[in-house]
DNA sequence: TTGAAAGCGCTAACAG
DNA sequence: CTGTTAGCGCTTTCAA
């Protein structure tokens, strides 16, 4: 492997030069610069990336974290990815399973200098054990998060709006019962969700269910359990809200086969309106989710000092399929 | 930010000793040790990984390449990452969108000993243009490669018997008359499933069908225009077999919402396997799409001398559901 | 406009 | 069992 020094050789300069040829700094002829780009081109070479790093101390990488690797993950991750790109990052993933031990060592490559931020779509350990890393690098997250005290951007938007106007388009088209499925009941999104729930019922006088048994509902497994709930129910709800198109999507699946009608018996709404909810004609909550994965990147690129890029807002919009009336 | 020296002060002893404590390599003693370890604890030290990488020649870091992030990749990717992860390798996401120069640049990396091994899902360029990095480290792909020339390793499955798996299945299930969607016209995988379709008419004394309009579908667009032409044709198909669960799912999705019954007007078929054909209930051919990626990792591993790790084979099961008899 | 030289933080001979 | 030393390949003062 040829390195910076051959490329001085073989020109007849400094690597000193070579360098600034490279990074197109300081002062160079137009004659040595010519000289020393046919020596690189000659030897074809790459400088190795790990010098660079080292004596820059930085790297252009920015980190992934994320508990698994489903579609709402990937729909954040893809555009965050063409976002880094584009400004010259390029993205490591890290998967941790859940395993607060494995999100550490990727936390603790933002101390080793392997990564220039952090974007954290799922995190397990406490945010009083990752905020500290903040002092080594920039992190972003989507999580609503509630203590303002921590030096953690998020690029949230609030679920109560959203929540609140699935409910009243179902509620303006005859439905009159409800029954939420709810994600991780540690999450703020999952209590704002609640939230809106309870203020909807108050404002409509009716009386909300029980959402404990439909709390923390993420897998199929989880999601198939909780059907079989309803089944036990004396009153079918005249609809089912979900956290997620995934979730949702489980649950259309099921009815469908089962031969139960949507919306004539039942009506499900699904919440990210990722592509499946399109194929597989549910109705569901837009809210930019892919802007939501720009947004990210462009708050870490401003913490770095390379914007400022402007955020763009987010917004909701209910995206009404064969689900719902 | 702490650094090895740094340690090494404050335990007093040098920085070789600090790092056969971090490596766990030669011999320290067991006092020595626990000084070391305390040290690293109290200063709460990670090493630079830019400094262990540019001595040590390696990164422990395998690249993906793809040209796109749907379903099917992230199918790969998933098992990928996670054997790599057990084995103690991260993994750097590169997207090309179909741009060559993209390609390169991340191919650079391995140059740039950025990168150990790469796994490349799609390419874009030649392939002469892409086997003379193999000299820098090891390519592994899914591609069904034809030239055996080239020193790029593949965890290709022959898609032949597939393909004829599934023709078998319809005939005998009284399907007579055939379209196939098929994918880029260039794959290997392409031309042995129009082999398998050819071989199949002839065993069966039937017509083939004019295969030019079904080639290079891969989009929800190009699918629905394959589509209308189906709509234009005098007499409907019994089957259609698609080259994957995505343009399958775009068929089914556009079927059920026109009302198109199947398997009774038209049966359907995907490929792969993902869980979307399950959630639409549409029949799949199963080829252990995990287990591919993971080959996919063992190849590079057993490359790069970490192994042997043995490859498992994979199989082709049809999995049979609703859009078929 | 260019070169010499120092050093980023770490590892691996080698010597003791 | 431990320390000394050299150097991985690059960038960046500083001096010329």
């Amino acid at each position: 492997m040829a390195t910076i020094n051959d490329i001085a050789k073989h020109a007849g300069v400094s690597a000193a030069t070579v360098s600034r040829v490279i990074n197109d700094s300081g002062y160079v002829s137009t004659e040595t610069r010519k000289i020393v780009e046919k020596a690189i081109a000659d030897l074809n070479y790459v400088p190795n990336r790990h010098a660079q790093n080292l004596r820059r101390g930085a790297t252009r990488n920015f980190g992934i974290l994320t508990s698994s690797l489903e579609e709402p993950v990937l729909a954040r991750i893809e555009p965050f990815m063409q976002f880094a790109n584009e400004a010259n990052y390029t993205t490591t993933l890290f998967n941790t399973y859940n395993d607060p031990q494995r999100e550490i060592n990727a936390l603790d490559r933002l101390k080793s200098k392997e990564l220039d931020g952090i974007f954290l779509i799922y995190r397990t350990n406490e945010w009083s054990a990752i905020e500290p890393y903040t002092k080594f690098g920039p992190i972003v997250t989507l999580h609503n998060i509630e203590r303002v005290d921590l030096n953690i951007k998020s690029v949230f938007i609030d679920h109560y709006e959203g929540y609140k106007l699935i409910l009243e388009d179902l509620w303006q088209n005859g439905a009159r019962s409800f029954i939420n499925i709810l994600g991780r009941s540690t999450g703020v999104n999952t209590k704002r969700r609640i939230k809106a729930y309870f203020d909807f019922c108050e404002e409509h006088k009716i009386k909300p269910h029980d959402i404990h048994p439909f709390l923390d509902i993420t897998s199929r497994k989880g999601t198939l359990k909780a059907i079989e709930l309803l089944d036990e129910m004396p009153t079918k709800p005249d609809a089912i809200i979900t956290h997620s198109d995934q979730v949702a999507s489980f649950i259309v699946s099921h009815f469908r086969k089962h031969d139960i009608e949507m919306p004539e018996e039942v009506a499900v709404v699904g919440f990210d309106n990722l592509i499946i909810s399109d194929l597989m004609d549910f109705t569901s909550m837009d809210y930019s989710i892919k802007e939501q994965g720009r947004n990210a990147c462009r708050l870490l690129l401003n913490e770095l000092g390379a914007g400022p890029y402007e955020l763009k807002p987010l917004q909701f919009t209910l995206s009404k399929r064969g689900t719902t009336k």
